[in-house]
DNA sequence: GATTGAAATCTGAAATTTCAGATTGCAGTC
DNA sequence: GACTGCAATCTGAAATTTCAGATTTCAATC
């Protein structure tokens, strides 16, 4: 309702944009988001072998878009394909570890720039937010948790400004769906995710960018731990990874 | 001479390894590499078209190995690829800058990472590659610096054995090779990068890993900063990169 | 049974053809 | 001249076919 009463009935244009290119998705997205939505969920052992040709059989489609999404999926680190012999899985919980590794160290430098840039705009945007995960959070809204976190995340990002950095993170994504739904059911989990999250927005509010970025990394470290704990049982080496 | 002495005669298998599948390069490879050096090297300018037919009959090839190429800059954030469109150049200044920032992110963590893995053999690799680069420096042996540089990057990376965080670095790289020996020419800045490089040997061999990460980071934006701003003129937003 | 070499089969890479949406050019109408 | 509609052309996406290296199978030889 408020929206429609801040357009002017006098500009004929309200509303219409240009189209997005990326609206229609092509095939090779498709298939690329389902295998990659199977691999992170542990469909496939590490190490095992995927078919291209059966997965095209499967998927009633032409080898090609089976290969550019294989090729999408190599890119990012979660096959191997060797020429002629096959394509491998690459994913397991030290895999998973060095992409939430590889994202905290990338998007806390987001969130010391989201530091530096952020106005006042910016600060009522994450404030509201933060508000609406602690309501959440308490209510064991899970799909809502799920969701704001995206938004808390893209907003950081929004405000930092980096569309290379944020491009870099489409690929860091380890989290299945179901499996993190299952491990927020826990209210301690939950509110720890809170707290950082929280931790976080006020860092940023402040201006005080080495700290944004600090929390910002341990908040996806420790979150990462607790999931892959959970997922996998005991498997990736403490040492390395001590904050 | 010192290796094959160290190679028992009563091994008649010695020096004999599996194939690596990626010895023969396909095509696909050949022109993402000649693309991307292209690109890096600002034969194009940001935003302008390839034209993927044209660069095949150009190439003499079919324009499968070129999509395939394309498809891979894509993933790289070098070009952006609109469907029925055309492919559009994405590197300039901001861009090879944000590159840097996350090559120093990634790398800093994995400098981090060293620090706590480090033994006795690592400290004597960086050692010798630190003492090589001091000479190089001095000399203005320009090959030289590039190389051992890649060694000393490469050595830090193979004792963190991070194979993930080393895989992403792959697609940070932004610097054109003959414009990186024009910046070396300047004897300052070579000292400068050399005292950086012995400042992260020290902190790693002396196991600190918060330092060797900051020492990495800034080593890898300050000799970014400097080498764009002699490639670009002045064309940063310099306050958001304040460190 | 062990070994060797050739044939058959498998597999991703590359070439070629076709497809389908996007853009441009041109002719007709007002 | 401005506008509209259609045809021609352009472009990346996808399908299909062929290619070439890798692996397996099978038959012949010792």
């Amino acid at each position: 309702m408020d929206r429609d009463h801040r357009e002017s009935a006098s500009e004929p244009g309200a509303g219409i944009e240009p189209v997005d290119p990326h609206l229609l998705r092509s095939l090779r997205e498709h298939v690329h988001e389902r295998l990659r939505g199977l691999i992170i969920a542990g469909r496939f052992r590490e190490g095992e072998r995927l078919h291209e040709r059966e997965l095209a059989d499967l998927l009633r489609i032409s080898t090609t878009p089976v290969k550019d999404a294989l090729r999408m999926l190599e890119g990012e680190g979660l096959v191997r394909i060797e020429a002629r012999r096959g394509v491998f899985v690459l994913f397991g919980p030290r895999r998973a570890y060095e992409m939430a590794m590889a994202r905290a160290a990338v998007e806390g430098v987001m969130a010391g720039i989201a530091a530096r840039r952020i106005d006042d705009s910016g600060k009522a945007d994450l404030a509201g937010l933060v508000s609406r995960m602690e309501h959440a959070t308490e209510h064991g809204d899970l799909e809502e948790i799920v969701a704001l976190n995206e938004r808390f995340h893209g907003a950081i990002s929004t405000i930092a400004r980096c569309e290379y950095l944020q491009s870099r993170l489409d690929s860091q994504r380890m989290y299945d769906h179901a499996r993190r739904l299952a491990v927020l059911g826990d209210l301690e989990e939950r509110r720890a995710g809170f707290r950082e999250h929280s931790a976080i927005a006020r860092a940023i509010a402040a201006r005080d960018a080495d700290h944004a970025e600090r929390e910002m990394r341990q908040h996806i470290l420790r979150s990462a731990r607790h999931f892959l704990n959970h997922v996998f049982g005991t498997g990736l080496e403490d040492r390395d990874y001590v904050e």
